[in-house]
DNA sequence: TGCTAATATATCAAATATGATATAGAGCGG
DNA sequence: CCGCTCTATATCATATTTGATATATTAGCA
């Protein structure tokens, strides 16, 4: 893990706040955050094609600011909001499955 | 949805007061409690071969309660917490995207 | 440049999820 | 039946996540 990789993490509120504190996040940990950042990414990537974070965010009522966050892979938002959001956009069980199987 | 599904999703939780407040989940949010029950069933068949609750619990610094809870599909507990067990069973991001894929 | 839509950031009270604890029930070998 | 392990249920204070709101920033265009 280098060390823009880190700053990029801890800019987004992921409690990561030394390097060895990083280092001790467990595998699985990891994992966790890397599995929240694949779905965030891939929300935009769908999202933009499809309608503006408002559109998206009242069709699930929720707030524009928050699909914001959940698309800039903050540390406050939920990997349920994350799949709430994948699925508000259309996306299947099949498409946000590969996604996690993706990471890793 | 029958009368039997119902009942069962009402007993873990699942506020599905009535039969009409039940068909109004909109099909974003069927797929949601399905995905949580698809992954609840994966952990609990994983665990049962590897280790108790206790120890998967210690594992993962949660609670034996929680994880029956988990196990058992009850509506107080996030797809979060679901995947967290999932990874601590030493599950891949491969073996949740299936289980999630399969779902639908 | 100014105007507008879109997105990002900050704050916060309310809702939800959490781990902990206590305890009850189930299953089983002795 | 008894003792033991495992799992389920209940309660609760704390922590996290939430949508809402206000506002700042950015991006594109006339």
């Amino acid at each position: 893990m280098d060390k823009a990789k880190r700053e990029r993490l801890e800019a987004k509120g992921w409690k990561v706040g030394s390097v060895s504190d990083f280092l001790a996040l467990t595998a699985e940990e990891s994992v966790l955050v890397e599995i929240k950042l694949a779905l965030s990414q891939n929300l935009k990537e769908r999202r933009q094609k499809l309608m503006t974070q408002t559109e998206l965010a009242s069709k699930m009522s929720s707030s524009q600011p928050r699909i914001a966050k959940a698309e800039n892979g903050d540390a406050s938002v939920s990997i349920e909001l994350l799949i709430r959001a994948m699925l508000a956009t259309g996306a299947t069980p099949q498409d946000i499955g590969q996604v996690i199987a993706g990471v890793g």
